[in-house]
DNA sequence: ATGCAAAATGACAAGGTTGGACATTTTTGT
DNA sequence: ACAAAAATGTCCAACCTTGTCATTTTGCAT
């Protein structure tokens, strides 16, 4: 395995050259570099993560803590935060974190100190673990919030716009013709799920279906268990919505259930739409129209925020919280009204 | 933060002696073990990754390659790994593999390189990837494969007695009063899949049902669209089986909806069972039967193996693939049939 | 051509740990 | 009290990269 003194040989130029070019903020005159990258290329050279964070004060690496082990949200963004990471030359360091734990603190200590990470990146629940948030900063961490429970102007976070989201998916169902329309909203303290339900609000309302009756949004605590219950309250009398817009894709699941118990089709009966597009989406059947979360964007906007402090570490974004574009997913879960 | 040097400061002793203490092959008596421990505790110290892994040959680390990001056993497999890496002083380094990108050589040369992993782990479906584990084994990679597609005599592997908790699975449907049972395999290439049909057909032998109707066992794959017709080829007949035993959890699934649209309820009219314990087991409604794989017995077993060929690169395990007690789940997606 | 500032590049130490090769001290058993 | 064994210490080198500071080269104006 090569090394950066064999790239240095090679490339007829000195070892800090090498570095230089590997760390492209200083001077190097053109024609160097592309010979250094030739050298690079030529051996299949790339650096030691360890000597690096051994010897300079930049991390390059990103730790993710891991909670609610069964959560769709967290699994999708680990997929894209390792992807995002790679390109961004980081690592990704995972960790277990068990918010409900006594020793959670000592479990942080441990991860932090093994590790030695310097920047994390915290996805739901633990992006609204304002404890964990207040340790981290203690321990002189950056971190970043992915959908944050609470929005706050002091902590940087990355977000999707949930009230322009929710607005389209209604939008989508009026525009199919349904007129009576049901939301399950997801945990109250949860600024995410407050957004959605005052898109979907708004959109009715736009649409002159202000009388919408209030008693079709039901909350269904972003589990699918609560959500039963809210599903079957909104579902199990004659007059019923034909059209239900559930705050996650777990709630959107447990409408599918009730529904099929009671004898009703989903799309033909009742469409169903989903929020965050994890993978249970596409498992079950109809697939779920949904909308889907801007996992990659979020990651890159994370790693490069994480980053450019690393490299300047007083640089503070432009802005606290990014805002990035969703994308709404059709599939087979929704259709006009009989 | 402190270092080695403070360590043996304050506990009186040389620095050799606390790496001896550290890497605890050699001999240090006793109470000067303690007092070293004890300084390090006091000091909240905690070995440098970086310069560990620099310095010796040992990485301290093990890699995971995420596959098919859908997967509910590699979420779950993840978390129980993140587990043991912690307990045995390891650091799990994730990384990502896409088996069909036509670069897969080139990603798994960066991952390797960038991370200078010298352990992994592969879960399905890369436990079945032998033109991967080629290419591991000429870079000299130590890897343990998770449930491996193929029973192989040359790669240790961890797995369960697919076999055996096929049988129970399928005892118990018969326990329950259960006659006409029946079975969604998984691949037909994946060994685990072929037990389970085994265990499934020789249950129901011993219990003299041997002339069990050989069409009611049928292939799904392994995926939810596959199982999805073929519970529809089992169910949409007049003669159908009172339980299903479906070779996973997801398959499982497939299962409920069939049922749901044709108007079965689960478990009154139809019992079903799955396999693998992911989340969705207990996502869905009613909360899923099935078998439990051993994720923490199993990532134990891989990371102790792989820590124990760290140590003593010509160590080779007792037996090659070392099989791990299951555990059956009783939930509630089982009845006694009407 | 010459001199000068600016840009590019190089030499060397440092970072925390382990391994090797021995030397020295302490303990154990007799 | 003695020898042998066990425990501990010393010292240096190595792992690979980057930061500091010194040196060389380049570009430009005279």
């Amino acid at each position: 395995m090569s090394n950066i003194f064999d790239v240095a040989k090679r490339a007829g130029v000195s070892v800090k050259t090498v570095s230089r070019v590997m760390n492209d903020a200083e001077k190097v005159r053109k024609t160097t570099r592309e010979r250094v990258e030739q050298a690079m290329q030529e051996l299949d050279y790339n650096p030691s993560h360890a000597a690096r964070e051994l010897r300079s004060a930049r991390s390059r690496s990103i730790g993710m803590l891991f909670g609610d082990p069964s959560s769709g949200f967290q699994s999708r963004f680990h997929h894209s935060a390792l992807k995002a990471c790679d390109e961004a030359g980081y690592f990704l360091a995972g960790g277990l974190f068990d918010e409900e734990a006594a020793d959670w603190d000592r479990q942080l200590s441990a991860f932090l100190s093994r590790t030695r990470v310097r920047n994390m990146i915290l996805v739901p629940p633990l992006s609204g673990a304002s404890a964990l948030h207040e340790r981290l900063a203690e321990r002189g961490v950056s971190f970043v919030l992915v959908s944050p429970a609470r929005s706050s102007t002091t902590i940087p976070a990355v977000r999707m716009d949930d009230y322009a989201a929710a607005h389209e998916v209604t939008r989508h169902l009026l525009d199919l013709g349904h007129r009576r329309i049901g939301h399950i909203s997801g945990a109250p303290d949860h600024v995410s799920s407050t957004l959605r339900e005052e898109g979907f609000v708004a959109a009715l309302k736009e649409h002159g279906q202000a009388e919408n009756r209030s008693d079709w949004i039901r909350c269904g605590m972003f589990t699918f268990e609560h959500a039963l219950k809210a599903a079957e309250d909104l579902l199990d009398t004659a007059d019923r919505p034909t059209a239900i817009f559930a705050s996650n894709d777990e709630m959107a699941a447990a409408v599918y259930f009730t529904a099929s118990r009671l004898g009703l089709q989903v799309p033909q009966d009742l469409s169903v739409v989903g929020f965050d597009d994890v993978a249970i989406a596409r498992t079950i059947w109809p697939t779920l129209t949904t909308i889907a979360q801007p996992y990659d964007a979020m990651s890159k906007a994370a790693v490069n925020y994480l980053a450019a402090r690393d490299a300047d570490s007083d640089a503070e974004p432009a802005a606290k919280v990014i805002t990035l574009d969703y994308e709404f997913i059709l599939r087979q879960s929704t259709a006009a009204p009989r």
